[in-house]
DNA sequence: TATTATGGTGAAAGCGATTTCAACGACAGG
DNA sequence: CCTGTCGTTGAAATCGCTTTCACCATAATA
């Protein structure tokens, strides 16, 4: 392996002299010149392990995600990487599988180990959470939810939902259930429940309590509340979720109970999922930039790496949101 | 920032018995319970840029993805994780946004930069390709070509594709079309047109060249070619798309001309996406274990790097499939 | 002429680990 | 008593880069 020094000699000059070349110090145009050619001949490319140690900075951030194989996290992840990519860093990806405690194992070995700073995809946040983003001792962001103290990118779940619950309530004549996600999950759990319910109530159409029940973010669990709902309560004309994902599930089972195709004007979603959309010709649902939310939560962590003073710094981002298909 | 030598102080040793403590090497008993103290006492944790610098080996592991939002490859990465994390590395993640030759440059950059190995989930293998994966400085596996010469995991899309075939050239009457990907994709472009003609050539009912068309991967090519079909063909009463993505499309194009709920019957994929499946009941289509297929290159891959010996080694393993509704 | 900038330069000091190496005490065998 | 072996040990040499610092020309200013 062709080191700094090798360049150095052949080129004649110092290392620190190839270093600062290299970073843009003092250089002579003529040495400049010997270090290039130097470089290119011997086809060096410098050693990223001995510049980590040495600068303390590795240009990788940590991303920690719920679940990777999820659309709207792999569209988070995609903004990440382009703005990642970008900018000259690269990302070191961590799945918890769903597990909120590997979330606060990773962000302890993110900062003992080599990332610049980390990207949260945040679904709950304890106290131990709150701590671990606190006494973190590089910078981080979160996505997806909002936190007091913490820099973050996030939707206002509670308006979308509000809109969504009151626009619904118009259209809709018959009965309403809802499935949500726990609760433990602010913006998806708590936010998307109590702004749909208030939009419903707000349009003079409330919620009956009797007619929520609780899925686990998951196509099948969707699936299993539908069911267990459409027996439970036959007069139910409209189901809810808390995701497109579960709303699919939803999807199948009045399908399956009420005969195929009926579904389709029968659920609603949040996340305007690709696939459901183009299935269904378009459930309502709430379309969130999550692409966005990647990039612009990667901007901010960068530009406060990077030093870039500006108006920004780490600072909580509201992104909009969209109604689709009401 | 507490290091090595401020725990050899504490402890009363030199810090290489604390190297050698950590790494298991001769240490005395009660030496061994002092740095144990010392290393609690302080919470020291150490430094992998140093570690790395020494060593040379970083623990992190390159992963290049064609897109990350798609279901299979983020199926794959969930299993390249899944055995990562369980085996104490680390993953890069570096998204090429379906363009081959940020795929090259990525092998590059990971070759002079810290990771110990690579897995690729390929797409295009030209002769670059082969040349770059040929001079790759660090272990490399493919994950869904196969390349001669090469480490890799991958599944038979051929013989797939040509089970498929016969499967449905007995159960569709009239005529059947195809909406393929580029044949630049060995895999998923080439092998799977091949086999899925073989197979209906084979149970005599051979495809008509000029009911092929090439889509893009997305849902909005399958939706664009089966329109076009559709219209230059209208006696075309079947369509088989190369993916499942490109058959959602499909499917939606043939409910808008023939109808709600028309299509289902009337396309297959390849992938068994769980959302198609849920919406439509299922159509025929082929399952590959793509966690599997990552979980298999990833232990393939660590094992050539840490030494174990046994059969294993670098080599090519084909992964079974499943034909799925037909 | 005597100063002070100013653009360039290389020697050398780290960054924080791992690993070689020589050495040491103790103890067994000859 | 001498020698060899064994289990341990710490000093010191790297790993490959960045960065300070002292220093040197040369040009600009007083």
């Amino acid at each position: 392996m062709v080191k700094m020094k090798d360049v150095a000699e052949l080129a004649g000059v110092s290392s620190a002299a190839v270093s600062r070349y290299l970073n843009g110090g003092y250089i002579s145009a003529d040495k400049a010149e010997r270090i290039k050619q130097a470089i290119e001949l011997t086809g060096y490319v410098r050693s990223s392990q001995a510049r980590a140690l040495r600068t303390g900075s590795t240009k990788l951030i940590g991303v920690i995600v719920p679940k990777i194989n999820s659309e709207s996290v792999s569209r988070i992840t995609a903004g990440i990487g382009q703005v990642l990519g970008r900018r000259g860093y690269q990302m070191l990806l961590a799945n918890t599988d769903n597990a909120p405690d590997r979330e606060l194992e990773y962000l302890d070995l993110f900062q003992n180990h080599p990332v610049d700073g980390i990207v949260l995809v945040a679904t709950m946040i304890t106290d131990e959470h709150r701590r671990a983003i606190e006494s973190c001792r590089v910078p981080i962001v979160l996505i997806g939810q909002h936190v007091e103290g913490a820099a973050c990118v996030y939707h206002d779940d509670y308006e979308a939902a509000f809109e969504l619950g009151r626009a619904l309530a118009g259209r809709v004549d018959g009965k309403i259930a809802y499935i949500g996600v726990t609760e433990e999950d602010r913006a998806a759990g708590y936010d998307r429940r109590r702004g749909f319910e208030a939009g419903l109530r707000a349009a003079g159409n409330p919620l009956d309590a009797a007619l929520i029940r609780l899925g686990s973010f998951t196509l099948d669990s969707g699936y299993g509340a539908a069911r267990e709902l459409l027996s439970a309560a036959p007069d139910v004309s409209f189901i809810a979720c808390a995701t497109d994902t579960m709303a699919a599930g939803a999807l199948r089972a009045i399908d399956e109970v009420r005969g195929m195709g009926e579904g389709i004007h029968r659920v609603s979603g949040f996340g305007d999922n690709a696939f459901l959309s183009a299935l269904t010709g378009g459930i309502p649902t709430v379309h969130y930039g999550y692409l966005t939310s990647g990039v612009e939560a990667t901007n901010m962590l960068l530009d406060a790496l990077d030093g870039v003073e500006g108006e920004g710094g780490l600072r909580t981002l509201k992104l909009g949101h969209q109604l689709m298909n009401v």
